[in-house]
DNA sequence: GTTCGTCTTTAATCGTCTCG
DNA sequence: CGAGACGATTAAAGACGAAC
């Protein structure tokens, strides 16, 4: 982790032996403002080891709302700042130990542009009238509630459209549980113990012996003929299960429908949603933010699908998550497009 | 009454882009 | 590498009707 204040100086911190509780550095940060860049991705991480901002500046977010084209630390750094940052090495494995110089530097330089950053789009949006704006976006990322977890993640599995009974989802499920517990033994990821495929394959074609289940691609390698009995237990408890335990076919999905559909499934919606989304196309342009940034696009198609019927379309917007200021510049437009007729 | 084949419906991918 | 967004596409189940 990269720390830096002014005055202070840089500092790099390996939160590996501390357990990944940095609980103690609390205090030492609990009156600055916090300076991120994407925060949304960074914040769940330090919650979890015990860090928690008081006040935060996400730089990412303010160059949406800013109307930057780029948003990316390093093209807003050389845009608004006249610097170029190195490559990073985003994929490389940050997890060995000690790591390589280089990389500390990277890492370090990271940060060092942070607090610049935070005072140039301070002033872009100050002259575009949208510093409100920002603190209200900044406000609700700080306070967002951790992302739930996925309810039944084993649903992931690159493939699983292959898919469809419920017993051979059931095969899926025992694999990718069998599979993310022995993962989590060894410390490794989950895709380098048994590749998805290979889950996939063994549902679609559900072997009848050990023997058949070791024959079979990725099973027969070397490293597999080990876990064969493993990997063959949860197929046999899977098959095992009542058709009461069996995972349903497919999820309810509480949301609308694709939108794709929404012509012949419900016209009446998709011509709400095609107004709602002119309307905020115009906006969108006219104060030079992306539309994502106006309104959550999931909120947007929800309000069209099924509009409020007492017509109450901010308490709506409110309701979802909407910030004042989304609020006050949708509200009226919105009302409109929800009129809209086909 | 059952089986087979086709059509419709549905949803989850694909490919693309961008980001860290 | 993995994430989310998007539009287009595709795969598979279910519905329906015809034929035996």
């Amino acid at each position: 982790m990269q720390l830096r204040r002014a005055g202070a100086g840089t500092a790099l911190i390996d939160p590996v032996p501390f357990g990944g509780d940095l609980s103690p550095l609390a205090p030492a940060l609990a009156d600055a403002e916090w300076v991120l860049h994407a925060a949304n991705q960074d914040l769940p991480c330090l919650a979890e080891a015990g860090l928690v901002p008081g006040k935060l500046f996400d730089t990412e977010l303010a160059g949406r709302l800013a109307g930057l084209p780029r948003v990316g630390l390093g093209p807003m750094v050389e845009q608004l700042l006249g610097l170029s940052l190195e490559k990073g090495h985003g994929a490389a494995d940050w997890s060995r130990r000690p790591l390589p110089e280089d990389w500390l530097v990277y890492a370090a330089l990271d940060v060092e542009v942070l607090v610049e950053l935070r005072d140039v789009l301070t002033r872009m949006l100050a002259e575009q009238g949208k510093l409100e704006w920002a603190l209200q976006e900044f406000e609700a990322v700080r306070t967002a509630p951790p992302p739930a977890p996925r309810a039944e993640p084993w649903r992931r599995t690159s493939g699983i459209h292959r898919i469809r009974k419920p017993a051979a989802l059931a095969i899926v499920r025992a694999l990718w549980e069998a599979r993310d517990a022995l993962a989590a033994e060894r410390d490794i990821a989950p895709g380098r113990v048994l590749p998805d495929s290979a889950i996939i394959d063994a549902a679609a074609n559900p072997p009848a012996s050990p023997q058949a289940l070791a024959a079979m691609p990725v099973f027969r390698g070397r490293a597999q003929r080990r876990l064969t009995s493993y990997w063959w237990a949860a197929i046999e408890k899977a098959r095992r299960l009542d058709p009461a335990e069996l995972p349903a076919a497919s999820t309810p999905g509480d949301g609308p429908p694709p939108v794709s559909r929404w012509v012949d499934r419900d016209p009446a919606a998709a011509a709400r949603l095609a107004a709602a989304r002119a309307a905020l196309s115009r906006i969108g342009s006219e104060h030079n933010v992306p539309v994502e940034n106006l309104l959550l696009p999931d909120l947007l198609r929800r309000l069209c699908w099924s509009p409020p019927e007492d017509g109450d379309v901010a308490g709506y917007l409110r309701r979802g998550g909407a910030r004042e200021w989304q609020i006050e510049l949708l509200t009226d437009v919105l009302t409109q497009a929800l009129a809209a007729r086909p």
